[in-house]
DNA sequence: AATTGTACCATCCGTAGTAAGGGTACAGCA
DNA sequence: TGCTGTACCCTTACTACGGATGGTACAATT
């Protein structure tokens, strides 16, 4: 496990560690079942706050590319390789684009969308992100 | 045609003016084919900008609430009744609001919900609003 | 000449959301 | 006891966007 932070860099940090995660994993660095170093641990070596990995951890966890063990650690997930192709976000903003794109075709403003969307996102009950 | 406005109120004041055109339209207030005021006109007797009270009339016309005829001023559209109950953007809020729960349900985070929106918003083709 | 809708330039303020950090605390394991 | 992940609290930049305003200018109508 090497990961190297740019904090000047283009991308947040917990999106960084992220990226190295998942290119370690599919690099074959990182084989399935192993263990992740702990959120302290790693925020301590990169110099940067618990709750920033901890927030990379999350996410790299609903993505099925690690796991946690409740209070027994972090480790690689069976199935991460497959995981790590398989991007989330991609699928969100294809959906999205069609949708939005319907909408521009009727004529609807972006103001209007974007005022809908943010009425959407806050009038709805979210899942607990 | 009486048009007032509050400054203090929750609704933007382009929102105000569209509403209460719609209003005495619905009403029977204004006729099809009555003449609206100038949006110059207008923006004096409410004391507001020009922009405002054009980005009101842009949007009725959109709506197809009234019609401007080019330097001869601006109209009540011939179909603007019936286009009073069609509301635009009740058809956004569910198709979005459908989009949306979908990614929730996917475990998709809010925050990555917004930045997949304001991404798809800005590297696409507006039709021009 | 005056008025029409419209287009373009620009600014200001308020709000909202993100990213990141700091702190404190808890329950379960070794 | 020490470590694990996790869940709260609150705070600090920074950014993007909306709403509104101001000014200037244009082409076409009356």
């Amino acid at each position: 496990m090497e990961i190297h932070i740019d904090i000047d860099g283009n991308d947040p940090l917990f999106t960084q560690v992220m990226k190295q995660v998942k290119h370690a994993v599919s690099c074959g660095a990182l084989g399935a079942g192993e263990p992740l170093p702990s959120i302290r641990q790693l925020a301590n070596d990169l110099d940067i706050n618990n709750k920033t990995v901890a927030k990379a951890y999350r996410l790299l966890e609903r993505d099925n590319i690690i796991q946690t063990k409740g209070y027994r650690g972090t480790y690689v997930h069976p199935d991460a390789i497959e995981n790590c192709t398989t991007d989330i976000n991609a699928w969100v903003n294809t959906e999205l684009t069609k949708t939005i794109t319907a909408f521009r075709n009727a004529d609807v403003t972006d103001s209007e969308i974007r005022i809908a969307f943010t009425d959407v996102m806050n009038n709805t009950n979210s899942k607990g992100n």
